[in-house]
DNA sequence: CACAGAATCACCCGAACGGATGACGCGTTC
DNA sequence: GAACGCGTCATCCGTTCGGGTGATTCTGTG
């Protein structure tokens, strides 16, 4: 996210600077192909660069041994898993949802189906499906696995 | 090496037609700095997508865009967000997981639709499809959910 | 060069999902 | 007791998903 915002404020600064140079150029004949190509130039190697940037940091990844039948165990920064999770209900009850949505939502995240929620709260496929659909809509999702990636990123669920 | 190469030719016929839209602009007050901005965010698009494809190990993570009506915020507590994400390597190429299917992996653990997937990764929906198929098989999950919750219990992705 | 792995694309088909609606019972709450 | 929220169940219909199969292209490796 930051990363956004600053490309953002750089890309506005570079707009303002190419704009600056250009008044200067516009003396010259076809002046505007040369900007163009500048501004071309510019932002594709930033573009790069982004791009580059944007993925560099994962390529850092580590050799992470794990029950595998081994003699030797490494230690190995493992992220650690944050205090409990402590649900944000301020959020939860700000878009409305039920226990019995948070519940069905719990489960989606899961990976469970909606047979498998039914059996799991001994009702109807028909009723899962009814919650689903209103956690949906009440997330602003359209999908499943979009309601789930919504409700970790606002803390609804662990 | 193709991939710059056609880059390249890519990069020339988008000036030429910059250049053909210049001439109709042209007659417009201040049509350079559209002009400016256009070309600017179509290269800064095009150079984000050349770095990406320059650096094969991606698994980039992008900010979906989310609007969640809410009218009131309240700060809460939250719980601390734990050190910086790192893959289990091992386990990824224990399950035999390539790197356009750890890509297609984390699109659906962001909530992407198959034609989204398809529209980010400049394929068409029938080989995003494969590569989920895949991911399904290898992780052994019967959906995409299933295989969202597999794959960050795993730590396969954040 | 042959071969394996990967990424790409396509078609088919049954299952699951998403959206829209309507309905019923059961507790608060006004 | 009327209104409301919640949980329950249902039907219909169009879309998406999941699984199977086959095929082409490109790369890297032996």
């Amino acid at each position: 996210m930051k990363t956004v915002v600053a490309f953002g404020v750089a890309a506005g600064l570079l707009i303002v600077a190419m704009q600056l140079v250009e008044y200067r150029f516009l003396v010259v004949e076809r002046s505007v192909e040369i900007y163009g190509a500048i501004v071309a130039a510019a932002f594709a190697t930033a573009g790069i660069w982004v791009g580059l940037k944007l993925t560099r940091t994962k390529v850092v990844s580590v050799e992470v041994p794990v029950e595998v039948p081994v003699e030797v165990r490494v230690e190995v920064p493992v992220p650690v898993p944050a205090g409990p999770f402590v649900p944000n209900t301020a959020r939860i009850d700000e878009l409305g949802l039920t226990p019995r949505e948070m519940e069905v939502l719990q489960l989606i995240a899961e990976g469970l189906s909606t047979r498998q929620m039914a059996e799991r709260l001994f009702v109807s496929e028909n009723t899962v499906k009814t919650h689903v659909t209103r956690v949906l809509d009440k997330l602003g999702a359209d999908r499943r696995t979009q309601a789930v990636q919504l409700a970790k990123q606002l803390n609804l669920i662990a």
